[in-house]
This record gives C-alpha cells, structure tokens and sequence, in this order.
DNA sequence: GACGATGATTCCAT
DNA sequence: ATGGAATCATCGTC
C-alpha cells in the first residue's frame, strides 16, 4: 500500500467511516482488480491540492467580476443554479474541474471530505443548536395574541364591526374597550403588522432558496453536506426571526399606546340627545314613587334612547341623588313632565275609547303620573 | 374663562 | 350585584 492509499485509509479512519459511508467502496475494490493504477487517487488527491490552491472566492471573482457575492436577486437564481459554462473561466481551471468532478472518486472522496468537516464543525458549533423557544418572543406573541392582532380576527375585526360597536355606543362599564375608533385604530395596526409579516417570510423564504441553491452548486466543487445546508437555512431563520422579534416589539408597543389613548379618553362624553332625555325624564318622573326601573325596563329604555344599559344604570343613579339632594330645583321640571305625561294618557286614553278598545293609559309602556306639585307622591 | 349641567367613575354599604 | 354618595372630567352656555 501506498502512502497515499494509507492516507486514504487514515482519512476512512479518521472520519470512523464505515463501508457504507463511504459510497461503493466495491467500486474502488473493482477498479483496483481491474489493474486501474493506483496512481489514479495520487492524480486525483493532487488535483484537488491544486484547485484548492485556487480558491472559490478567487474563481468566482473572476466569473462575476462586478458583483459582490452578496448582492442577489431572484432572478439571479437561476444563473447561479445553473451551469457555469456562460462564466469565462480560465480554461485551466474548467478542465481541472471538469475532469475531477467526472473522476469515479468523486462520490467517495467527498464523502470522506464532507464526513471529516462535519465532525469538525460539529465540535466547534454543535452544542448551542436546539435552542428553546425565546421567552420574551412567547410574551409578545401571547399579548399579539389577547389583543386580537395575531391568531384568528376577532368578530371580523372589520369595518362592520366597528360599525356595530359604534351603534352600541360602546359599553365602558363592562370592561371592554369597545370604542369604534379603537377598533378602527386596533384593525389597522392588525394589517400592518400581518403585511409586514408577510414581506418577512416572503424574503426569508426567498434568501432560504437562494442560500440552499448557492450551498448546493458549491457542493459541486467543494464538500458541503446536507447537514450543513440545515445548519446555514437555521441561522437565517434565526436572523430572520430577530427580525420578526422587532416588528412584535414594535407592534405591541403601537397598541400599549393605543390602548392608554383610549383608556384616558374613556370619560370623554357626549350628552344624550334631547330626544333620549326626554324619554329618561318621562319615566323617571312618572315612577316618581320608585324610580328603579328594572333590567327589563332599562333594557327597553336603552333601546329607545339609543344608549346601553350601562348608561341608562348611571342615568338613573345621577338623576335620583341629584333629585333628592335638591328637589325644589327640579319642581319645574318635574311638573312639566307631569302635565307631559298626563296630557299623553289622556291622549291615548281618547284614542283607544274612540276604537272602542280596552287598552288602558299605561298601554305605551309607563304609567301615569304619580307626582303632586308639592314634591309628594 | 367661569360656571352650571351632565355622564362616568370610584368607593362604600347593603 | 345594586344603589348611594362623592368626585372627576367634559360639555354647553354666557
């Protein structure tokens, strides 16, 4: 044996290659018995010397003189996935390559070469692989998610449901923020936040490919395993997921700022309109005796002013406190109502007798009523 | 801008 | 949970 069949054997044992690993190892017993001189792994251990001696980075300058190997587009994909026969290659150089990629050894030799790096950057790179998911990530994406800007579109999220809480005129006391505007503002940052989204997986997908393409045409001319391609496709994953970090950061920063608009502007209010007083007053004066409108009442109160429930509750509460607390100032009002009420029972009163019908005064929903002018009932 | 009116909020008692 | 009372914050009018 040789020294440079021992070298071979070493590098086999060096690596802890198996036959198996190694490709066909029958192939290389074949062309030894078939009187194949041995001097073909000296030829082609030399040929290697000699164009590693020439590196990539060196012939590829000399391909594409102008461009930095960085800059890439898509379309520039297909050149490089492609054959290099366009580039003007030193002939030398083509042939060399040529002749070593066409030599029956390749797929060995590669295999050994691709073994021994693996094992050595394995070593060096190897620990820190699986890493668990990113705490602060899994924060941002829970608080994305509890505020309906990731994950599935909170009752459509949309126009219509704007709309919608809108015509509610929104309801503070029940803890949610369901301000028309908020949710204009909340679906807005849901749309940036998801396109942006979008162009980062886009790109990232797009340099994945171009990365896996560019690794896989080098594997021609020199060992890259697939181990390694993995390995190159997690670190701009890794990259790009910093990236999608900071837009998450940014992102939930938008709807902290959002939200404190909103909460301090939650005491902004309008005052009901006169229609809806009116109807607040009527009842609440013709209930003068006990002015507690149940949740029934309320409800239907609510819907005919056009507020919720909520605000009706606090209509109420006002109304009595500051009834009781100053009574003589609303003894005009409250005889104004009176009459109100009364002139409309009678009305109603003349128009169901004309039809001959039983109803009875309080046939529109509230009784009579019950208020002297002296404030008693 | 002052001031009263008014809707909303908070705290407390029941 | 509901209501009373105090208070806050804004609106509307002058």
């Amino acid at each position: 044996m040789d020294e440079q069949t021992r070298m071979l054997a070493s590098m086999g044992g060096l690596g802890g290659l198996s036959q198996a690993d190694v490709g066909d190892p029958d192939s290389v017993r074949k062309q030894q018995s078939l009187g194949q001189p041995q001097q073909d792994i000296g030829d082609i251990l030399q040929q290697i010397m000699a164009i590693t001696d020439e590196s990539l980075d060196e012939a590829q300058a000399r391909c594409w003189p102008e461009e930095a190997p960085a800059q890439w587009t898509p379309q520039r994909e297909g050149e490089l996935g492609g054959s290099t026969a366009g580039c003007a290659l030193p002939l030398n150089f083509q042939h060399r390559k040529h002749a070593l990629n066409c030599h029956r050894m390749k797929p060995a030799l590669f295999s050994v070469l691709c073994e021994i790096k693996e094992k050595t950057v394995l070593s060096i790179r190897g620990v820190q692989e699986e890493d668990p998911p990113d705490p602060q990530i899994m924060r941002l994406d829970n608080m994305l998610l509890a505020e309906g800007v990731s994950g599935p579109e909170k009752g459509g999220g949309s126009a219509a449901a704007a709309a919608a809480a809108a015509a509610a005129g929104g309801s503070p006391n029940d803890g949610s923020i369901e301000h028309s505007d908020y949710r204009a503002k909340l679906a807005q940052i849901r749309q940036i936040y998801h396109s942006e989204l979008e162009k980062y997986e886009q790109a990232c997908s797009e340099f994945t490919n171009h990365v896996m393409n560019l690794l896989r045409e080098q594997s021609r001319t020199r060992p890259i395993s697939p181990k390694e391609i993995e390995r190159m496709v997690a670190i701009i994953h890794r990259k790009f997921s910093s990236i999608q970090m900071q837009l998450k950061q940014s992102t939930c920063e938008a709807v902290m700022i959002l939200r404190s608009r909103f909460l301090d502007a939650r005491r902004k209010r309008r005052n009901f309109n006169k229609q809806a007083t009116e109807v607040l007053n009527e009842y609440f004066y013709s209930h003068l005796s006990n002015p507690y409108p149940s949740e029934e009442a309320k409800e239907e109160l609510a819907k005919k002013c056009g507020i919720t429930v909520s605000q009706v509750s606090n209509w109420f509460g006002n109304k009595r406190i500051r009834y009781k607390k100053n009574i003589g100032k609303f003894q005009e009002e409250a005889n104004l109502y009176a009459v109100k009420t009364a002139v409309d029972a009678a009305n109603v009163s003349a128009q169901a007798s004309q039809a001959n019908s039983p109803a009875t005064p309080n046939s529109g929903g509230y009784p009579a009523p019950c208020y002297t002018p002296d404030g008693r009932l």
